[in-house]
DNA sequence: TTGAAAGCGTTACCAT
DNA sequence: ATGGTAACGCTTTCAA
């Protein structure tokens, strides 16, 4: 019943060694059948007894057997993706985004389907050049691409391979058929942000940009800006990308006999810096001055006030980025069919995430002399 | 002077067809030689002419030749390594550890040597089942464990199948021998600051314990317990996991008659929340209270004052990584040997990493009663 | 329904 | 110094 370990296995020396991990020809020999019929078997197809495939199965799992990756690989491709991290500035605030994103995206990919694995590289060049050699390398079977520049040199890579990619936060569209855009409706969540602080009767309004190399900071500035426009309000800008930068510029603009009565931020670190640079000049938030952080985060509730924020669902980003990725895969010139069923809810891969709605906290009111 | 591109390719179909990745075999037939030269030359290996070993590199470069990662993990194990994060809680403002620790490993790996993958898992226990899979998948040669819990699954699992390990930030020893510790001394770093606040002047100080389910808070509480106590100073420790617990617990703590003039926390954003719990009882920091963060970050900055705070040297605990994954890729049962020159410094891998001095900011100051 | 055998791309051993 | 070739573990025709 049990198998000799292997036939051309020298007797003497099987004891120290750690005993060899079993492979479908253990398998095939213990059931009796040809190797043919195990592959079938363990791949869940069409052509195998019943009886055949209950016993393949029994065998293959009291030998513990276990797919060797490399081996599969090497004639169906990889079954793995991967997320290259552009880690550019020390990771802020927002730096759990491409963990969190991950997370999601396991949601919606069964941990045996396709495997999504993170890397970090220190430029969009460095990414590029690591995800050139991994799909040459056959190592990867597609990407996800997210902090998409303005001009960015890995967009330009992928293109050229072509690789199956899922974009994330960028356009809804562009680049070759393989190509998948998973977007955020930040840009309505911005326009609803105008509003609402033109209701609450605001009317001088400035923005701490994020940094305008990034394709999504900027949507969202012009999404506010042609908001307010609607309302007749100019919104004023100003550079915002890194704590220096933005302090710089937010202190002259707080001191000047003009100052915005309200201030939005690109992500939830610079409003925190806004309320510091607030208490410091002796403004009351939010009687003086209302503040509204881009990106919410739990860092929002931590300060006093609380911040109001606009939401961020990095989960049902990382969700619909699962979608894609069995998207690209499937039309891809892909080397394996994904899997068959989802793990999570039923959802279908619909239109943009949506952001939802304002979470209105402590650091916005109506402008004082209102 | 082009090779054809495969001898049974078909004739017809090759046009639309992505053209083959060359192999090995088409470099040999390119070049002239067999594929044993071609093998031999592109890893360095002795035993090829300086002339052969010339054409077949330029050949291979010509052809664009990349070696298949499935086809060479077939043969000799897989040359990569993975850390897979347990994504219990919310990541908060830690959360680019792990982001920050592989951004470290990559400046004493090469590119080329070994490449350190990151996955995420929803416990410790999904962890475990992950890598053990991925051991016997033999998908990758080793696994790197941070956070690590008290009764930690993760470690369990990795004794037993056995595989090589590397253990950030707990024990200092044990283990099979395939495992390699990168320690931080953490607890050298809270025995200066307990000397930092009683030669300040401090007698009553508390501590916001962060989570007692993981070993290094653990660690780092009882060192400044310790340092205390040879002070002759009794610390008082308040639960401090999550911000829910530590706000609870801090405001009895703040509004007694005897509460502490200085309070140190596990992590930062506790240290951000305590601030605010202390502003909003009417306590000035730092002449009402004292306040130091356990964990350096870019928060710490941001708050008026800024946080005292212990230096958190995640990129150098990195390279340190980077260096026991090389030495257990050594020792270990390891299926193919890590290449040669480490990249970064030349940093022997020493004892623990150190943390260097307390950066003293604005929220420490003598007690108010001095 | 099942078996035999040909790859997949690379490495390593044994001849030459 | 170089060539031939057998693994490595799995998938996939093609026959039986």
């Amino acid at each position: 019943m049990t198998p000799r370990s292997r036939p051309n296995d020298d007797e003497l020396s099987d004891c120290p060694t750690p005993p060899r991990r079993p492979t479908i020809v253990d398998v095939a020999r213990a059931a009796g059948v040809s190797t043919a019929v195990v592959s079938y078997t363990l791949n869940g197809r069409s052509g195998v007894s019943a009886t055949t495939r209950e016993r393949v199965l029994r065998v293959a799992d009291e030998l513990g057997w276990r797919p060797a990756t490399a081996a599969r690989s090497l004639r169906s491709g990889p079954a793995a993706a991967a997320l290259v991290v552009v880690h550019d500035q020390p990771f802020g605030t927002r730096a759990a985004f491409p963990l969190d994103l991950v997370s999601g995206a396991l949601q919606t990919l069964g941990p045996d389907t396709l495997t999504l694995a993170l890397h970090v590289a220190e430029s969009p060049a460095g990414a590029a050049l690591l995800m050139d050699r991994w799909w040459t390398e056959r190592r990867y079977a597609a990407f996800v691409v997210t902090g998409v520049r303005v001009d960015d040199a890995r967009l330009a890579a992928l293109r050229t391979l072509p690789a199956p990619t899922v974009v994330v936060g960028a356009a809804a569209d562009g680049g070759p058929p393989t190509w998948r855009h998973v977007v955020l409706d930040d840009g309505e969540a911005f326009t609803q942000l105008g509003a609402f602080l033109a209701d609450l009767g605001h009317r001088r309004i400035a923005m701490v940009a994020g940094s305008e190399s990034l394709v999504a900071p900027v949507r969202r500035a012009a999404a506010l800006e042609a908001a307010l426009v609607r309302h007749g309000i100019q919104l004023r800008t100003v550079a915002g990308d890194g704590p220096e930068r933005a302090s710089a510029a937010l202190r002259p603009l707080l001191s000047a006999a003009d100052r915005p009565t309200a201030i939005v931020t690109d992500d939830d670190a610079t409003a925190g810096l806004v309320l510091d640079v607030a208490r410091r000049l002796g403004l009351g938030v939010p009687w003086d001055l209302s503040i509204v952080a881009g990106t919410d985060s739990p860092a929002c509730y931590l300060t006093t006030p609380s911040l109001t924020a606009v939401p961020y669902p990095v989960e049902e980003l990382g969700r619909a980025t699962g979608w894609a990725l069995r998207a690209v895969l499937g039309t891809a010139t892909s080397r394996r069919a994904v899997g068959a069923d989802p793990v999570g809810g039923v959802d279908p891969p619909s239109g943009a995430v949506p952001v939802g709605r304002l979470v209105v906290r402590g650091s916005t009111a109506p402008p004082a002399g209102d």
